[in-house]
DNA sequence: GCAGTCACGC
DNA sequence: GACGTACGTGACTGCA
């Protein structure tokens, strides 16, 4: 602690800040908390960096606003002030009480006065002093011995402003800040200003007259006719508006500095009502900040089963005893701890097995480990429950294993439960569930020890729909992409090698006539670099965007490329220099070694919609669009010459669930009728006859569709179709009056979404989306697209993970050696032996379009070729 | 290590 | 008047 350091806190905007930028949270009691959430959020952190000898709050929760009302007259009177706020204050005063933190309640003048008061006191006791605070008044008292602390936007952009900080970003010296804020009439505080002054105008002119004083003197300078009369006419105002907003600095108070030294937190008070509060993080940091004190006691494994033990077996004769002594059916928790993540490269470590109060562990060091447990693995009658089973069933394929009877996997049962979780580990998933134990204490023999425990009491939160999802999809799913996974895809690095040396000579050209044009060299890969050369070094006109500088991306570059030459050259460097690192050559250092083929890992419980993802390497993501990149697939080859690569994917999936969904007639019309989609919707929102719908008006509802798709917004339309957002925005509204079931199913959806906290695909797999009751229009905005998009996305995810389980039970049941390599959304991939061909073909087709039955059909097309670049259509 | 930027797919 | 806009993965830079 720095022994004269005073933190003053502007309690009312810290809590109106952190109020609106976060979603409106309550706990099961019904106590609404985000405000208070983020102002302490926001106060640790402060409070943490300038380790302060000295704190006050100020709070004027009744003082009178210039409007002459209190807030909650004002609240009254305009129904601006929530409820939910208001609660709130008297809930933070409960909390600063417990936390031994001095706050100060102004009767008759403005907590911003105190401020000013107490950061003077300060100043001339030579004290340092900070303040934190939601808005910019306390801007003006920035000075060599005070800095404020602004949150900017949300509660974690925090923001330090010294007299420099302060210039650099309104160009006027602190002492000035007030003079702008006399002017700006435009702003949505309750200091009036003069109409008609932006926040720009305003710093125009302080930066030239400094003063209102000043300004008025020199008023026939001013050119602006309007702007002239404005300040003219509220001249009064404007003087008024800068007594308004002047922080006194010279009221009476009855207390002192000395009066507010920072005293030690009543900790265990604190601890009881962060619980109640369901403050779960700043119980965690609360408890973490006192290490020498004794920890609050969490119980260990030791306690939850005192009788669990733990030993290594380390003979075939070991293993059989273990296992005889089992019941027949009595379960398994099976965990295999490799070496690497990945489970095709991995070494194995150790494998533990447990059962009732018993854990077990092999060295897997020790070649003959596996064997002794493979009969049991292979068992499909022994029970086994595992975390993220399909690594392991992986894993032990290498070994020749075939994992069976895996009747649960806590990672598939926690996504099903909430596809939001972001935890892949087994420990994130005990704390998640908040088991009530030190999860930093659990060693993996612990952890090992609770996945039974831990099924069980997720599987307790299933409803009927999502243990259908998870036992009659995700799990007969997850064993199929374990076996995509072993299987691999062959990819020849002999291809690569040598698209890699014609990207590298592509480069090389770009590079050399880029220097010559820039008359620099410099690293084109650096956008801060490549930004220099063009908007400062070039005179080019910079696009703004992005928060560290210009952007330099495709979109602003393609806008450039009549202003200079240099521009295509730059735009094909890119796209050589994303091929060969990301393709070309990252590609090459996955090929397998012992198998020749790449093997992704398919994440299965990773993404919000119920869709697989692809990692190491992502097969998800391979070129397609250009033919520079197309070309990448060359090297994607059949694993032999007696096998051919077969692709099936489905047309317009996304649409015709959103047929099914919508239930529209006019969608189920067109797709019941074979007519192109696009140029249906083109004909609806252009109001044009089918036959007079060209490629621009097509092109232009295709971006329509697929924007109704993702849930993207005006803005996103607009930039995607290069329409004005305005006009993007009556694409949307024309599309809305076309398709009527579209427009109810959104209300419908939405309505849902609110009411019970959740949206749902229609095979029942949730989203949640809390978002949707937000008070902040832009996250709820957000949350309403989500809303809207993801039963959509999520059904189309659904179905086609309905087919890939029907294509592997038939190929498997007509005895093919079709398999399955790859799932890129809406389409399959299989190596097919040459004479498996038809078969396969019509397996695959029947199985995808029979995969579940919407209100519209679903059509397949699929190809066929030597290698993922030359496919020819199949029939 | 981490955030920011960019670019590839559906 | 600005905000900052589907779902993913990954390479690279530049900063700590």
């Amino acid at each position: 602690m720095k022994d004269n350091t005073l933190l003053l806190i502007d309690g009312n905007s810290l809590l109106f800040k952190a109020f609106y930028a976060l979603p409106l949270l309550h706990t099961r009691e019904g106590i609404y908390t985000n405000g208070v959430y983020g102002f302490l959020t926001m106060f640790n952190r402060v409070s943490a960096e300038v380790q302060p000898s000295h704190i006050v709050v100020a709070f004027d929760m009744d003082r009178k606003t210039f409007r002459n009302e209190t807030y909650s007259e004002y609240k009254a009177n305009r129904g601006e002030t929530p409820d939910e706020l208001i609660g709130q204050f008297q809930l933070l005063r409960e909390v600063l009480t417990t936390m031994n933190v001095s706050y100060v309640e102004m009767q008759g003048f403005e907590a911003d006065d105190l401020i000013g008061t107490l950061s003077r006191q300060a100043e001339e006791a030579g004290m340092e002093t900070i303040i934190l605070t939601g808005d910019g008044d306390a801007l003006q008292l920035v000075s060599e011995h005070t800095k404020v602390y602004m949150s900017r936007k949300g509660i974690t952009d925090m923001h330090v402003y010294d007299p420099q900080a302060v210039v650099e970003k309104w160009e006027v010296p602190p002492e000035q800040m007030i003079e702008i804020k006399a002017l700006m009439g435009d702003s949505s505080d309750n200091i009036p200003g003069v109409p008609g002054v932006g926040s720009k105008t305003a710093i125009k002119l302080v930066k030239e007259y400094s003063s209102l004083e000043n300004l008025y003197d020199h008023i026939d300078e001013i050119s602006g006719k309007k702007l002239k009369e404005n300040l003219l006419t509220y001249q009064d105002l404007a003087y008024l508006s800068r007594d308004l907003a002047t922080i006194k600095r010279d009221v009476e108070i009855d207390a002192s500095i000395d009066d507010f030294p920072v005293r030690e937190i009543q900790r265990a008070e604190l601890s009881v009502l962060y619980k109640k509060l369901e403050f779960k993080g700043l119980l965690a940091s609360l408890e973490q900040s006192q290490p020498e004190k004794e920890e609050p006691h969490l119980p260990g494994m030791e306690e939850i089963n005192p009788a669990l033990t733990v030993r290594e077996l380390t003979t075939a004769t070991d293993v059989n005893e273990f296992l005889a002594r089992l019941n027949d059916k009595q379960a398994l928790a099976v965990h295999i701890e490799t070496s690497y993540h990945h489970p095709m490269w991995a070494q194995g470590v150790k494998i533990y097995l447990a059962a009732g109060n018993e854990l077990v562990w092999l060295d897997l060091q020790n070649s003959g480990a596996l064997d002794w447990l493979r009969e049991m693995l292979e068992d499909p009658q022994r029970p086994k429950y595992l975390h993220n089973a399909k690594s392991a069933q992986v894993f032990l394929l290498r070994s020749g294993i075939n994992l069976r009877g895996i009747k649960g996997d806590s990672l598939l049962l926690s996504y099903v439960l909430d596809p939001s979780f972001q935890g892949e580990t087994l420990i994130e998933i005990i704390a998640h569930h908040h088991m009530r134990l030190d999860t930093n204490a659990l060693s993996l023999t612990d952890q090992v020890a609770l996945i039974i425990p831990l099924y069980h009491k997720m599987e307790e939160e299933l409803t009927d729909e999502l243990r259908c999802l998870l036992y009659d999809m995700e799990m007969p799913l997850s064993e199929i992409l374990a076996k995509m996974e072993f299987v691999g895809i062959k990819v020849e690095k002999r291809v690569l090698a040598q698209i890699s040396e014609e990207l590298a000579t592509g480069l090389d050209k770009d590079e050399d006539r880029i220097y010559a044009l820039a008359g620099v060299k410099f690293n084109i890969n650096s956008p801060k670099q490549l930004a220099q050369v063009l908007f400062e070094d070039l005179g080019l006109p910079g696009g703004k965007k992005t928060k560290t500088g210009y952007s330099t991306g495709q979109e602003v570059l393609e806008n450039l490329l009549d202003q200079h030459e240099i521009i295509p050259y730059i735009i094909d460097y890119r796209q050589l220099s994303k091929l060969k690192s990301t393709y070309a050559d990252a590609l090459q250092g996955l090929i397998h070694p012992e198998t020749g083929r790449v093997h992704t890992i398919f994440k299965q419980a990773l993404t919000a919609t119920g869709r697989l993802s692809s990692v190491e390497p992502n097969l998800q993501n391979i070129p397609i669009r250009m033919e520079a990149g197309r070309r990448i697939r060359k090297a994607f080859a059949a694993g032999s010459k007696e096998t051919l690569l077969f692709t099936a994917d489905y047309s317009q999936i996304d649409l015709r669930c959103l047929a099914h969904i919508s239930s529209d007639e006019t969608l189920i019309d067109t797709f019941q009728r074979g007519i192109d989609i696009h140029t249906r919707t083109a004909a609806e929102i252009f109001n044009v006859p089918l036959e007079r719908v060209d490629e621009t008006l097509r092109r232009r509802a295709k971006a329509v569709n697929f924007g109704i798709i993702y849930g993207i917004s005006d803005f996103g339309l607009a930039r995607d179709t290069g329409v004005s957002r305005k006009e993007a925005g009556r694409y949307i509204e024309e599309y809305l009056d076309s398709y009527p079931g579209v427009k109810q199913y959104m209300q419908d959806v939405v309505d849902y979404g609110i009411k019970y906290g959740y949206v749902e695909t229609a095979l029942g797999r949730r989203r949640y989306l809390p978002d949707l009751r937000a008070k902040n229009k832009m996250v709820q905005s957000f949350a309403r697209r989500m809303a809207l998009n993801t039963p959509i996305q999520g059904t189309s995810a659904d179905i086609i993970k309905l087919a890939m389980i029907k294509v592997d039970d038939m190929l498997t049941h007509h005895g093919l050696k079709s398999r399955l390599l790859l799932q890129v959304h809406d389409e399959l991939l299989l190596e097919v032996p040459r004479s498996e061909l038809e078969e396969t073909a019509e397996i695959v087709r029947s199985c995808m379009e029979s995969a579940y039955t919407l209100k519209v059909p679903l059509i397949v097309s699929m190809k066929v070729g030597t290698n993922w670049y030359e496919m020819q259509s199949w029939e």
